[in-house]
DNA sequence: GGGTTATTTCGATATTTTTCGAAATATAGC
DNA sequence: GCTATATTTCGAAAAATATCGAAATAACCC
């Protein structure tokens, strides 16, 4: 993964509202959250909560599919998984590291 | 680890300059680098070096050492480590995560 | 104490983000 | 086509961020 896209899905996750909206959809499992019930949980504006959606959603951390009127929400896993795993190797090279250093400085 | 915390770390990241300034810290390993030659891989005003370094350090990513009159800045492994867990724990629950949960904040 | 090097703080500016309410759009049912 | 529900887009305001140069601070050496 390129450290811009990291960057851009780190600076999506690091703020709170959305990491909580996030965490939702996570734990939402496969069958997702309308984006109405989201903004019964997280007590926001509804455009409010469509801007933090966009922002997660042009990322890939999230997906969004139609279902008549409403809007189903889920979390994207693989996404999640790459960029564990650009933090694991790039950024989590040395010794505190149960991985191997030599792996990542490389 | 609290959300907000995370979400703290999470946003210290997420900016193209500092991801890549944290990524030079960990490849630098236990020696760390000082800060002139941080300034110089980087090219950016010092002033805005030491603006970044600073959030960095408030979210406990990144600590520095006093050598002289040089302020060495090393990567705090642990704290990532758990950031890493917290991604993998909170945020990355379901089936779709091929990696056990807690085995990848290891 | 004066001079040198290393780094931060100050002040200022352009850009981006967050948030909301109101209006617009999309889908379905009558 | 009209109505109702669900969601987004628009427009706007406050707050935060990123960036720089200049000035201030810290630590050392003579």
């Amino acid at each position: 993964m390129k450290l811009e896209q990291a960057a851009k899905q780190l600076e999506a996750l690091g703020n709170p509202t959305r990491l909580n909206l996030y965490r939702i959809l996570v734990r939402a499992g496969e069958a997702g959250r309308p984006v109405g019930t989201l903004q019964e949980s997280l007590g926001i504006a509804a455009s409010t909560l469509s801007h933090h959606l966009h922002r997660l959603i042009l990322t890939g951390l999230v997906s969004q599919e139609r279902q008549a009127t409403t809007l189903i929400c889920r979390a994207n896993y693989p996404v999640m998984n790459d960029l564990i795993g650009f933090l694991a190797d790039e950024c989590c090279a040395d010794a505190a590291c149960n991985r191997s250093a030599s792996d990542a400085a490389a």
